[in-house]
DNA sequence: TCACTAATTAGATTATAATCTAATTAGATA
DNA sequence: TATCTAATTAGATTATAATCTAATTAGTGA
């Protein structure tokens, strides 16, 4: 990632009006009026707020009739708040690449040969292969309900409540009101 | 955490010349004429945004004779940089929230009687207990060396490596040019 | 104490940025 | 097409911020 859009990133989001705005949508989508009554704005100053938080994807908006409401999305709002810990840090990524050979080997002997996960592995590496190897069947730019991830889940593993949320946590999928999404980052950090 | 902290943290940190000097920061301490050297600025320059980058508290410096050394402070770098997601999700936190039957219970289970760990539990509000209890050993605002960290570690279990690893993943520990410390505000997510 | 080195503060300049009012545009619907 | 509503753009004003040179301070060591 470039210095300049990290930067740009925390210059944007570097403003009290516009925290309060990523704040107020964390609740939920939010039309223009409304964003400038809560915060006692007049619209245009929210608009050119809007356009600033747009540049740096944080949000996007949906039409409904006259109205435009706006989402934060919280996908590129994680992406980038960590983006500056990872500065200079990308030579680390290579103590999780991984070669076929022990992918298989790892596959081997953390699934049943009913294809069941027999345990989560402790070991962060072991445990980023087998989330890998669980979030295969998913579909790239699907989004899923959190119960279609749990059905999913359910055949390899009982716990699928854990499981899920490894997902989340190993950076596989994204949440958003609710609804998943596979990173498209993530099929990399192993490969 | 109050809006105005991360306002603050990334308006200070939205700056191209600051961001150039975390990132350089981060190969080790520099001291000021070295840092204006690389950026190819004057020393007043760097002394502002120090400046800044101190009211932060993401720097700090460490004095060898004439010479002042500027090291990075990536603890609270982290803690900051990561508080734009925890806005509004402070609730989400009672997730984890632990009374003491289950706490027993989990170390009942998890701990043999002669006090080893018996195994990692995958459940993560169950490892939360159990690396909370494994940490507690530990002082406050000491730290302590790799090494020193694994000796701790090995009377508990023989995969030192692993649960030193879970000690900075679930924020319990913070790591900083390989010496370590108990973070704070970590004896917290459970209780 | 005096001289040296590195860091900081003062003061000025220039460039950016936030906000407002007024005017304009984009879409929806009758 | 005419009209309504909400959003955006234009233009002006005011406040902040980054950088420099010159002057000052803080700390070290002879």
């Amino acid at each position: 990632m470039q210095l300049d859009k990290i930067v740009h990133f925390h210059k944007t989001v570097g403003d009290k009006t516009r925290i309060q705005i990523i704040a107020l949508l964390k609740d939920g989508p939010l039309h223009g009026q409304a964003i400038a009554g809560k915060l006692g704005l007049t619209p245009p100053t929210i608009s050119y707020h809007l356009t600033k938080l747009k540049e740096i994807d944080v949000i996007f908006q949906r039409r409904d009739k006259n109205t435009i409401y706006f989402h934060l999305n919280e996908k590129t709002l994680v992406l980038m708040a960590e983006a500056i810990l990872r500065i200079g840090g990308e030579k680390e990524m290579d103590e999780f690449k991984v070669n076929d050979q022990e992918r298989y080997n790892v596959i081997q002997n953390f699934f049943a040969s009913d294809g069941t996960l027999i345990s989560i592995p402790a070991q962060r590496k072991k445990k980023l292969i087998v989330l890998e190897h669980l979030v295969r069947g998913l579909q790239k730019g699907k989004t899923y309900q959190e119960k279609e991830i749990n059905d999913y889940i359910k055949p390899f593993h009982e716990d699928f409540a854990t499981i899920r949320r490894e997902f989340v946590m190993g950076g596989f999928m994204t949440r958003q009101n609710g609804e998943y999404e596979l990173n498209p980052e993530s099929l990399w950090l192993i490969q």
